[in-house]
DNA sequence: TGTATGACCCTGA
DNA sequence: CTCAGGGCCATAC
């Protein structure tokens, strides 16, 4: 059996909806995002849907994270200051160039992950 | 059509 | 901690 695969467009719109769920003060790394997308092992395909993300969707960019707890810009780039600024402007503090996911990763575990894909408490 | 390039990730040494 | 190797694969040229 093929894998079925969605087509970039549709998988784009389900890494956007993933991101827009990252709540205020919490980040997200690349692949916690293609697994909430449902699309998981394609961490990449995260980063390049991101970049090539149009303004008009306003999506929170800068929660999404390495899962190291690193941003993807190098250190003292433009960008890197930019996404830096605006997690510090929600509460998020680094550490030498690092965010401790243990305390700010979303969701917190995988049990919480399941309830998001599948829906709270299927009993 | 083939190759190179990345806003990635994990494991193992 | 770093580094290499393998997986991932849409995009750009």
């Amino acid at each position: 059996m093929a894998k079925a695969r969605r087509s970039s467009v549709q998988s784009y719109a389900a890494i956007y909806a993933a991101i827009q769920r990252v709540p205020r003060g919490k980040v997200c790394s690349y692949g916690g995002v293609a697994q909430l997308a449902k699309l998981p092992g394609r961490a990449r395909l995260v980063g390049t849907a991101l970049r090539n993300s149009p303004r008009s969707l306003r999506l929170p960019w800068h929660r999404i994270v390495q899962a190291s707890g690193r941003l993807a810009f190098p250190i003292g780039s433009d960008p890197y200051r930019t996404q830096r600024r605006r997690l510090e402007r929600e509460g998020v503090r680094f550490k030498s160039h690092r965010i401790d996911m243990q305390y700010y990763g979303w969701p917190a575990s995988d049990v919480a992950l399941d309830e998001l894909l599948w829906g709270h408490r299927s009993r």
